[in-house]
DNA sequence: AGTTACCTCTGGCAGTGGAC
DNA sequence: GTCCACTGCCAGAGGTAACT
């Protein structure tokens, strides 16, 4: 019998729930469901306690390694971003890491130095490592790396593909873009620019399509420009100075504004 | 090339004791 | 003797590395 607090002469490095049962006088199994807080009904209260006190005497931690092998899941998900010069990206991280965590889950973040282009696996076999994938702001294509065909996906501001096995969740674009030219109304301009990220991407299309729209029968002028400070600013002033300038300029993106 | 060990979890099942 | 609730164990699955 080991002393309390020690661990068991044949455990080489940590213990495990075998050398717990071992100590505790419970088969491994009764461990399991004690720590697991699966007991009751299966285990009794006071050898529930006593597997709990060897336990934290021992200082027994799973193995993660075994039970994700177990149970076939990681709860762990990543979460892909074409960048994190944006702090939109950072909201959506933040936001993302509070709900996994409130379902158990950690969020990895990856933003892809491939930017909007086809993601890499980040972790050679991210099918092994994960047991889903959240990506904002990037095409479900670019994803097929990471996912292949079997990993669950959750698209956030991407093109909705109705019948695939993806979820989508995307902003109120159009909505957004119909407020928005109202409110410019109102405030009574009638010369806009349309200062359009220069990146390939469906919300940025989107959000083109849905703004001259919303403009429609004013004078909308769109120029495009790089996703940058230095590039939009460069842009706008080119704008600002040509005749008949806009009185209003609407932005893709807060960095550019 | 085939076998074993690693570690955890869980469905199914066996043993025990109390009530009727 | 039968039923039921409670308790705890057995067996097997899972991927990979080490071993035979």
């Amino acid at each position: 019998m080991p002393a309390p607090g020690s661990p068991p002469p044949d455990s080489a490095s940590r213990p495990t729930s075998r050398d717990v049962a071992r100590a505790a006088g419970v088969s491994q199994a009764a461990v399991s469901l004690v720590l697991s807080g699966k007991w009751r009904g299966r285990v009794g209260a006071a050898t529930a306690e006593r597997v709990r006190e060897v336990a934290d005497g021992l200082g027994y931690r799973p193995n993660l390694a075994a039970r994700n092998l177990r149970l076939g899941r990681t709860r762990t998900a990543l979460l892909v971003v074409p960048a994190l010069t944006s702090e939109f990206f950072a909201g959506v991280y933040t936001g993302a890491a509070r709900v996994a965590a409130a379902h158990g889950t950690g969020l990895v973040l990856y933003p892809s130095p491939e930017g909007i282009g086809p993601a890499r696996d980040p972790f050679g076999s991210a099918r092994a490592a994960l047991d889903g994938v959240l990506a904002s702001s990037m095409a479900a294509e670019a994803l097929a790396a990471i996912r292949g065909d079997t990993l669950p996906l959750v698209m956030l501001d991407a093109r909705p593909r109705p019948g695939a096995r993806t979820a989508t969740v995307n902003l109120a674009l159009a909505d957004g873009m119909r407020k928005l030219a109202a409110h410019l109304r109102a405030l009574g301009h009638r010369r806009f620019a349309h200062l359009a990220a220069d990146v390939d991407s469906w919300t940025f299309t989107s959000r083109a399509a849905a703004l001259g729209e919303a403009l429609a029968g004013t004078s909308l002028t769109t120029v495009r420009a790089p996703l940058s400070i230095a590039g939009a600013r460069e842009a706008a002033l080119r704008l600002l100075d040509t005749p008949g300038r806009p009185t209003a300029v609407v932005c893709d993106d807060d960095l550019m504004a």
